[in-house]
DNA sequence: CGCCAATATGCAACCTTTTGCACAGTGAGC
DNA sequence: GCTCACTGTGCAAAAGGTTGCATATTGGCG
């Protein structure tokens, strides 16, 4: 289970509230272990419990309180022991492949419908990543070690969805060469 | 959720109990909706309250007798209803990459190696894609409607795997250049 | 005969994730 | 003053999934 360290990765650099680390994760770690504000703020309790975290009321101006959560020496330590666990491999889980099961003249058109909404949405992300990729990691044999390891994260997600845009042509492709049926 | 269209999806041709099931579902839709046994035999259990499938028990020559599933047509409408509706995208989560957002020269060897294993593992997947591939959609053009999904399915899975194996190289490459602390 | 492996089904406890809701402060605009 | 949008935190219930155990039949091997 890695939403506990995903959270604390992202504390690695700077410290944050529950809301502002809701709002980073779109943009880093959430990419590849996405979770809703609820449970975030909920792993922060437990966090902050098992000592990994330690949290500080902080006044605002203009802006309510907030609870300010800082990386402690035992969650770095607890962090750098996960990561030389063993991981166990991620299975798919994609209800768009097992509606491809059921193709039919019926849902041919739905299909193709979200195959290209799926499509679209890819290139957003796409487009995502590629703007990190120019701001952070244009040169990524000078980075430093650990920027080097969110570098190659970050081209696991670029390739896997360009991967995917070429897939999605190729089944469009496929899906307009069916029928509808006769009414 | 897509756990009982999954299960119904592998009913389609053949009734099964829970038993084949959880044994088709490694080479078919399994691949793209994992489950325990476990899961399977409770989740088989709530479709046959909801009337979508319909058991009968079967005794067998040299093995304990078998629970033997059959799909209703209230079940063929439930699938047929569900496909034709919004599917969610399935955000990926995978602890390797977060893993990599903490790349450093204390783990490198230990992230080498896990991608290493990743690499092998993908590689027996992909052995089996290809053998079902040859069997079953050699000439995909020629196939009927269905089994034109399945090959899309299929296809994707096999397009995913090469690109998985070829960031591999690409992390493993760049993993190597990162030297070991001095002891 | 005893033991193991394969076939076959299942419960119960637990953990994780999702869903829907609730509350409260602040600034901007009408 | 009212409403809206954004900031900020959280609870509670339900659904989904994992883990570990429990049980029973049959056939094969030593």
């Amino acid at each position: 289970m890695a939403l506990p360290h995903a959270i604390m990765t992202a504390l690695l650099e700077d410290d944050m509230s529950g809301y502002e680390l809701a709002k980073a994760f779109d943009v880093s770690v959430g990419l590849f272990w996405r979770s809703s504000h609820q449970q975030i703020y909920q792993e922060l309790h437990k966090l902050a419990d098992r000592g990994w975290l330690q949290c500080a009321t902080v006044a605002q101006a203009g802006k309510p309180d907030k609870i300010l959560y800082t990386l402690t020496e035992e969650g770095r330590d607890a962090m750098a022991e996960w990561v030389l666990g063993e991981s166990r491999v991620q299975e798919g889980k994609d209800d768009l492949y097992v509606k491809l099961y059921n193709l039919s003249e019926d849902n041919a058109n739905h299909l193709t419908a979200e195959i290209s909404r799926r499509r679209e949405h890819m290139m957003q992300r796409l487009y995502l990543y590629e703007k990190i990729r120019r701001r952070h990691y244009a040169n990524p044999v000078s980075l430093p070690v650990r920027r080097k390891g969110v570098f190659l994260a970050l081209l696991a997600g670029i390739r896997q969805g360009e991967q995917f845009l070429a897939w999605c042509d190729e089944a469009l492709a496929m899906l307009g060469t069916i029928d509808e049926p006769v009414e």
